[in-house]
RNA sequence: GGGCGUAUAGCUCAGUUGGUUAGAGCGCCACGUUGACAUCGUGGAGGUCGUAGAUUCGAGUUCUACUACGCCCA
């Protein structure tokens, strides 16, 4: 084994162990009876995209459950993929056909348009998945599945016809949410509610017998050509008389009625209200309840309609602004107010919604829902944070029909068919997995909303709707880790999904992530330019630090602010841990038993019981917290473990037995190999491309194996009944060593120089265990001599010696003569405040009836002997006092 | 308008069922290159836990109201 550089250097390391865990498919998960299977579905990511710090938290997660599960012994299986992402994939590859090549998609045709996007699908799609690989996931790549794969793309249309002839799906027209970018319906979901500065421009519609006029206010003036009424509140005695009559509409030579309705708020401004039916879902409710007639007045794209005369052709900005010019020229404007109003964009591109009158085709939910709710209500399926469901059952005890066509062509086509005139509403319908026979169908434009693939992902991807082994041993799956933001479009639908076409729910815990914000708490963007290039943060930090340092900084259920710097904190963990491993292999070989503690429990040392003691509590702590899919805390403890227990106090107390006889550096050497092996792989689903390199490095492994499958380390040592006495002697005798070297620091002796203390230890019982560890305790005070026992300092000239207070006893500074009195009496008049004000309140507890008699006796007790010590401290530091006033 | 969440050290955040003197990382100050690690070591300074009440022997931890910020839904 060649020597260890001094610092970890990532990049070769986690490229050779990728490459070696892909050639021997430790990924590969097969069904197997005689094992538990444990699998995860991903969260598809769309084909177009590129990976992001949101993709890194998520699928960092999914790995450590992953890989924590492998070692458990389990069989596991992550399956991977992506989705088609219709409408983001259709205008991107139309737009790269229109600016490179000049080609325009309409011309082009849906065949050859098709076969275009499956070319770039071929050439950009696997781009998220090669980067997801640097990430280190271990995900069955042989299992890697797209939405549009004829599997899935089989799944949807049986999906369909089985919901088409249970009746849930129907087609209508409706009032939709419509986006004119890219000139398709879209579901509720997709439309996202923004608050923008607007207007309200108030408009004077003169009555029809020229009695005068009604005022009415609007956001939207260019909606105007396709008011039909002017609604007035029941029964408002302001405009009673007038209901019944018309108005002429301005800008048309079209008279309006006035009616009634509760629509109309009295309240607000004028009371009366313009209605426009088809293009507002108030408006379209009232237009229902009084038959008004339906006028849409705008075309596709967003442009104004024939309707609406000469402004036909008009982009609707463009038509809003002449139409307030004429109105005005006219005088028939009266004011314009400026208002802050809630406007629907949609999700992506950020272009104004329409709502407007279409045929579309539309599931219906509320059946569906039924099981779904149950489930989690009853807690078959659990979410964490628990608080989610919340949102879950007030968006599933309200859920409004799924408007699921697309007027676009990439995705998958609906498998509905008519026969006879277009504009006949009564013409045939078939509706099938297959085309139908004989002549004269055609099929249905339409496409599917990419949602209605994605939500039979946890089981079209194991194959059905053939009923495949992996169906069979992998469904329902374990864990889904998403983000919060698809809780509707996506985890509510599987539910639904998994229920009713499976008769079985789809996985059994939701964890869902924090959201990645930047360092100012602003959403990452592209517009902002403030998303990290994870690839970047890879190159310079590692995956291990990525992974590692995001995981230890998300908050549990809130959003985390990241930058890059905070990687600084996994790529220095990593270093730490590397250098503890070189320094380990100067001692000399691997120890013969490191899977086994050979060393009979009583002869461990007290450092080494506080060593592994702790150690086993981490590793039961770690467990635990992984099942509770506590990530973070399981990567704070580790880090503690690591950092504080391992390497700055076991390791510094090793190191003088390395230099002692060979029996106990032989020992020390075991419970550290021991240690050590077992907090790398405790390590490893978090970091596992350093822990691979490490455990091989070491010789925990040999060629050939892999950490990937060595058994998750669990709390199964057996350690003395006194384990945890010992332990805690063992850190007072640590607390000690630092105020040794406080004393050092604080009265400027140079931290190489070898100097004398005294301890006066606080029992006979820790005079004797410090007695039985000099060797570490000078070494780590860096001491040419200590001298212990059950009394203060006495120099033979009566000289006092500066000294510190600890639980174990006091620990003595002899200066001979160097000691300024005046510090000493101020540091130790300052120590003697604040021991007397903590008496105080334990003394006050005590004098209190109601506490003694109420708090359970356990409390009381611990008062008590808190007081007695605080007394004992409080005794010492007055004769060290008296001393200096000597 | 309804719902949810958050407010703890200069910054970012822990603090699981209420119980000893509230923690970590970063930052800051001092000292330091004795062969694991300057991507480091040693020591130190720094919060009374948004505000006001309530419950309790005891509250950062429970309840109520309020304030600020954020998210979701309408």
């Amino acid at each position: 084994m060649p020597e260890m550089p001094k610092a970890y250097l990532p990049a070769e390391i986690e490229e050779k162990w990728y490459a070696e865990w892909e050639a021997n498919k430790r990924f590969h998960g097969e069904p197997n009876p005689s094992k538990k299977p444990y699998s995860i579905v991903i969260p598809p990511p769309n084909v177009t995209g590129i990976l992001t710090m949101g993709h890194v938290l998520n699928n960092t997660l999914q790995d450590i459950l992953i890989r924590w599960h492998r070692m458990m012994g389990e069989e596991v299986c992550w399956f991977p993929g992506t989705d088609h992402a219709g409408i983001a994939t259709e205008s991107k590859v139309d737009k790269v056909l229109r600016e490179k090549e000049g080609i325009d998609r309409r011309a082009l045709g849906r065949e050859k348009f098709i076969e275009r996007v499956w070319e770039w699908k071929k050439l950009y799609g696997g781009t998220i998945i090669k980067q997801l690989r640097k990430l280190g996931t271990s995900c069955d790549w042989d299992r890697e599945r797209f939405t549009m794969d004829e599997g899935l793309s089989a799944a949807v249309r049986k999906v369909f016809v089985q919901l088409y002839e249970k009746g849930y799906i129907y087609r209508g027209k409706r009032m939709v949410n419509w986006c004119p970018a890219a000139q398709s319906a879209l579901s509720d979901e997709e439309v996202i509610y923004k608050e923008v500065k607007g207007k309200f421009w108030h408009f004077r519609y003169p009555l029809t017998d020229g009695s005068g006029y009604l005022v009415v206010a609007t956001t939207r003036p260019e909606t105007m050509f396709g008011d039909t009424a002017v609604a007035v509140p029941p029964g408002d005695p302001r405009y009673k008389h007038l209901v019944g009559k018309t108005v002429n509409l301005p800008l048309t030579d079209r008279k309006i009625p006035i009616i009634e309705d509760e629509h109309a708020d009295p309240e607000k401004g004028t009371g009366c209200v313009k209605i426009t039916p088809a293009h507002d879902p108030n408006d379209y409710q009232v237009g229902k309840r009084h038959n008004l007639e339906f006028i849409n007045v705008m075309n596709r794209d967003g442009s104004m309609n024939a309707q609406c005369g000469k402004y036909a052709g008009l982009d609707r900005y463009e038509c809003r602004k002449q139409c307030v010019a004429e109105m005005e020229s006219l005088g028939l404007l009266e004011k314009i107010e400026d208002i802050v109003h809630n406007v629907g964009f949609s999700e992506r591109g950020g272009v104004e919604i329409e709502t407007l009158l279409s045929d579309q085709w539309f599931v219906r939910m509320d059946e569906l829902a039924k099981p779904a709710i149950e489930a989690v209500r009853s807690g078959k399926i659990k979410f964490y944070p628990d608080r989610w469901a919340k949102t879950y059952f007030h968006w599933m005890e309200n859920i409004q029909d799924w408007c699921i066509s697309r007027q676009i062509w990439w995705g998958h086509r609906i498998p509905a068919w008519y026969r006879g005139d277009v504009n006949d509403e009564n013409r045939e319908v078939y509706v099938g997995v297959n085309p139908p026979e004989g002549d004269g169908w055609y099929q249905e434009e339409d496409v599917l909303d990419t949602w209605f693939s994605s939500w039979l992902w946890p089981f079209s991807i194991m194959g059905w709707p053939e009923e495949t082994a992996e169906l069979k041993y992998f469904y329902p799956t374990n864990d889904l880790v998403t983000g919060p933001d698809i809780i509707f479009f996506w985890v509510a639908r599987m539910i639904m999904a998994g229920y009713e076409f499976k008769g079985d729910l789809p996985f059994r815990n939701v964890y869902f992530t924090s959201i990645i914000r930047d360092e100012l708490g602003r959403k990452l963007s592209k517009s902002l330019g403030n998303s990290p290039d994870p690839l970047k943060v890879i190159e310079t930090y590692g995956a291990d630090a990525l992974r590692f340092s995001i995981v230890y900084i998300a908050p549990v259920g809130m959003d985390i602010r990241y930058s890059n710097e905070k990687c600084e904190l996994g790529r220095n963990f990593a270093n730490k841990l590397w250098n503890a491993c070189r320094f380990r292999t100067m001692q000399g070989p691997v120890s013969a038993s490191f899977d086994k503690l050979a060393v009979p429990i009583e002869k461990l040392t007290q450092d080494e019981i506080h060593m592994l003691n702790t150690l086993e509590k981490a590793c039961a702590d770690v467990n635990t917290s992984l099942r509770e899919f506590r990530f973070h805390s399981a990567a704070h403890d580790i880090y503690e473990l690591v950092w504080n227990n391992f390497c700055d106090w076991f390791i510094e107390a090793c190191k003088p037995r390395f230099n002692a006889d060979e029996a106990a550096k032989q020992q020390a050497l075991a419970v550290l190999d021991y240690a050590l092996w077992k907090l790398l792989r405790l390590l490893h689903p978090f970091m596992p491309f350093i822990t691979e390199e490490l455990a091989h490095r070491m010789g925990f492994l040999a060629d050939g194996q892999s950490i990937m499958t060595a058994a998750f380390p669990e709390a199964d040592l057996k350690l003395p009944a006194d384990a945890d006495k010992i332990s805690e002697m063992t850190a007072d005798k640590y607390a000690l060593i630092s105020a040794g070297r406080n004393l050092r620091l604080s009265n400027n002796i140079a931290p190489g120089k070898r100097i004398e203390y005294h301890i006066r230890a606080a029992s006979q019982e820790i005079l004797d265990s410090l007695c039985d560890q000099m060797d570490s305790l000078t070494a780590m005070l860096n001491a040419s001599l200590i001298s212990v026992s059950l009394e203060n300092y006495a120099s033979e000239d009566g000289t006092p010696a500066p000294s510190i207070v600890c639980d174990a006893g006091a620990i003595f500074l002899p200066l001979k003569g160097l000691v300024d009195p005046a510090a000493e009496r101020e540091k130790l008049t300052k120590q003697k405040a604040e021991l007397t004000g903590w008496i105080k309140a334990a003394e006050a507890k005590l004098n209190n009836e109601k506490f003694v008699s109420r708090a359970p006796a356990k409390v009381v007790e611990d008062v008590k002997t808190q007081l007695a010590d605080l007394k004992d401290k409080l005794a010492r530091v007055e004769e060290s006092l008296a001393a200096f006033k000597g």
